[in-house]
DNA sequence: TAGATTGTTAATCGATTAACAATC
DNA sequence: TAGATTGTTAATCGATTAACAATC
């Protein structure tokens, strides 16, 4: 006999989750008490029984017929699913633009996560801070990512240093890599990696002007 | 009879283009003439009868057994089919710290876009310049849109402002939209929507490590 | 030739959607 | 009660993978 929730989530009801969170934050600070499948689904352009599915995936209560969920119970599960409610270290190698914003960021704190420091090979910004993070020497990384125990590495350096970045997170005990980097880069495996290509994400919307 | 390309590529295929264009373009800089399917497959980690259809479904020119495909034409050819050939103007609403950031990266137009003009609230913004693209206030956001025939807009403003921003966008003439504010955005039917919330992509790199 | 590659057809897998019974 | 909602089972759809024939 098993009572428990489904043992595995499919991949696309997890990359769903976000949107509902989102979703349903709105809705929460509209006052909204309940919500139902059906409106979710009408207001983000889905299936309703997809919606259905999805949060049943999630919700610890079953929702009520003819009311819906409840929003906040909704939403705190889903927090807990999505790992919103356990803050998670991170470290950001690339002080760049793109690393500078990251960094100043406040808002990742509300998805789990607290990115500690910032490494760059610029001896220009050592020392410096943006977004009360701290700006270290690439050699400072193996120290930080040791006594945080740090699990995530940004990598927002040019392309050509993404697989060099990479490979010295991984020497310092990094499991989880997400890379803004336009380069492909090779990992061994235990190590996941998320690609953020930008540019590229940019060009399936192009496509569907047409 | 009809010999042309299949009329569909799937979404999937599109969705992995850009990973290969990516990957072909490290190739090509280190002097590859020929790649074939199986060595794509096996660096990107994917199943190299897939590899192959994706290509298919792009290539002008079959590849040739035992050798592969010629980089540079099948660079070229995915180049085009991903519109990177051809520049595409856009507008930016919000010049907070991630939006001059893309203001300021050089690499979109690489990726076909060109970002003409920013637009900010913020009296003090105006007439200053990030990256060479000056920012305007929000009531010109009309006549730069039409006088350069803008079809995409990018949303860098905070959460709440995102639906009125984009409704301005919409009674401009924008088409496709590129939202980086963590919330939904409702439009009407013909504009599309790529939403970019990158904390919500984060959590599902977050979920894997466990 | 043998082997590495291509492209295609068929089988499998997973996700979406349709149909329906249950509930309040 | 009628209608809006839930959750589930079955059918459909699309994408991936396996098997194979063709090529150089």
């Amino acid at each position: 006999m098993n009572d428990e929730k489904p043992l595995v989530i499919p991949k696309s009801t997890l990359s769903r989750m976000p949107i509902y969170y989102c979703y349903l934050q709105e809705r929460m600070q509209e006052g909204a008490e309940y919500v139902s499948s059906s409106t979710i689904a009408e207001s983000l352009g889905l299936n309703s029984v997809q919606v259905r599915k999805d949060l049943a995936g999630v919700s610890t209560t079953p929702g009520r017929s003819k009311v819906g969920f409840k929003t906040k119970q909704l939403l705190d599960d889903m927090k807990r699913f999505l790992g919103y409610d356990t803050l998670e270290e991170a470290i950001l190698v690339g002080a760049g633009g793109l690393g500078r914003t990251l960094l100043q960021y406040p808002g990742f704190k509300n998805y789990g996560l607290d990115i500690v420091a910032g490494f760059d090979t610029d001896e220009s910004l050592w020392g410096r801070s943006f977004g009360g993070k701290p700006i270290y020497s690439i050699a400072k990384m193996e120290t930080v990512v040791k006594s945080h125990e740090v699990r995530i590495g940004i990598i927002t350096v040019p392309g050509p240093q993404a697989q060099r970045v990479a490979d010295a997170m991984v020497a310092c005990g990094i499991k989880a890599i997400w890379n803004f980097a336009p380069a492909h880069v090779d990992l061994p495996r235990g190590v996941v990696i998320k690609n953020e290509n930008l540019a590229a994400s940019l060009a399936v919307l192009a496509l569907k002007l047409d």
